[in-house]
DNA sequence: CGTCGCATTGATATCGCTCAAATCCGGTGG
DNA sequence: CCACCGGATTTGAGCGATATCAATGCGACG
């Protein structure tokens, strides 16, 4: 059993706890950007839409993470989030985690670290999805998100998620998944890819 | 005469004025995190290398902006910083960066500011690399980073580099802008692309 | 036990990459 | 002042990788 992630101790106070159930929207794209959210169990989707209508994933939190943190100096939500499962959060009001932040310098390093850290992140997507081969790309996020010795990384939903991570469609995907594994450079299990060489 | 932007007041003491020829590396991935640096005036590239030897541009930083800022918290830089021309830079200790941080919660709030922003930033720019269609790319640089009311967008560097950002080659970028031309989507001068409709 | 969405594979079309070549432009040195 | 040079810009031709459309199987869930 999963036991459910504890909200840092330094804003424990300031978290309201909210049930979402899959399928339902945390907040809108657009709406006043007022809270700030810790994921507690479930998964949520962060997606932005194109002119056309077309929605791209943003970023989709796990467990343990805060999500919609740069809303904390936005006027509105850039983004919506969308529960993808039966999901809990935490929500901290902006203006508080604000004033924390102020008021405490090792509270705002570790908020600031940790927004580093998703910076980071997505500067490491931004060079995937410049690389134009769809095998490379898989390569690549092999080797930067894998753990262990031979880069292993746990799928952590489906492998359409993870055709949308990676800029393709999921049948591209599936595809270059089964030539790889063919030719011996990956393995699969329903949940895992291992890069062999 | 473009005026030379100055160093945020906050850490001006910290910081030590360094000059670099153009083609010149200012950090190199994998040396040691040492500093952050802030851009007085020239241009710098940051890149990353592929296996393959490929490089990526992660960013272009221009005068008046921080940059490496995320090695603040890294052991080692994440990429290789190089001066796309003559440039001047602030470099300021990690160290006492962080030292200031903990000791001015104002600045602290200001640092994290421009950490987010530039969060933001990458992100539309991972919903950017998403599309798939060269001139729906086009169409959203210029709606998400163009200004003005029918956006228009500076061309900071060359149309090459842009290509990069776009995650295009140069002659896929030209044909694009050359067809958008023609059908009347944009308008272009040395230095600008318009949005028209 | 029916339905819905994911997984997988096939066929085809298309867009962008690659290779190639001509021109333009700024800078440099004679 | 002019010839030259290197890099950026621009356009062409052809190919290949990926998108698109389509069909089937499968597993979960009601």
């Amino acid at each position: 059993m999963m036991s459910e992630p504890s909200i840092p101790a330094n804003v424990r106070d300031l978290a309201a706890r909210r049930h979402v159930d899959a399928g339902g929207a945390i907040f809108r794209v657009g709406t006043s950007a007022s809270h700030v959210y810790f994921l507690l169990r479930g998964r949520v989707a962060l997606n932005r839409f194109g002119p056309s209508g077309e929605e791209v994933a943003i970023h989709v939190a796990d467990p343990g993470e805060f999500f919609a943190e740069a809303s904390l100096h936005a006027e509105r939500y850039h983004c919506t989030a969308v529960a993808l499962a039966d999901t809990e959060v935490a929500a901290i009001p902006s203006v508080d985690l604000r004033a924390r932040i102020q008021s405490d310098p090792q509270f705002a390093m570790q908020w600031l670290e940790s927004v580093a850290g998703q910076l980071r992140q997505v500067r490491a997507r931004v060079e995937r999805l410049s690389i134009k081969s769809a095998a490379e790309r898989v390569r690549h996020l092999l080797l930067t998100e894998g753990r262990g010795k031979t880069p292993t990384y746990a799928l952590r939903g489906t492998a359409r998620e993870l055709a949308g991570q990676l800029g393709l469609t999921h049948e591209a995907l599936y595809r270059v998944l089964a030539a790889m594994q063919r030719e011996g450079t990956i393995a699969r299990t329903r949940s895992e890819i291992v890069l062999l060489r």
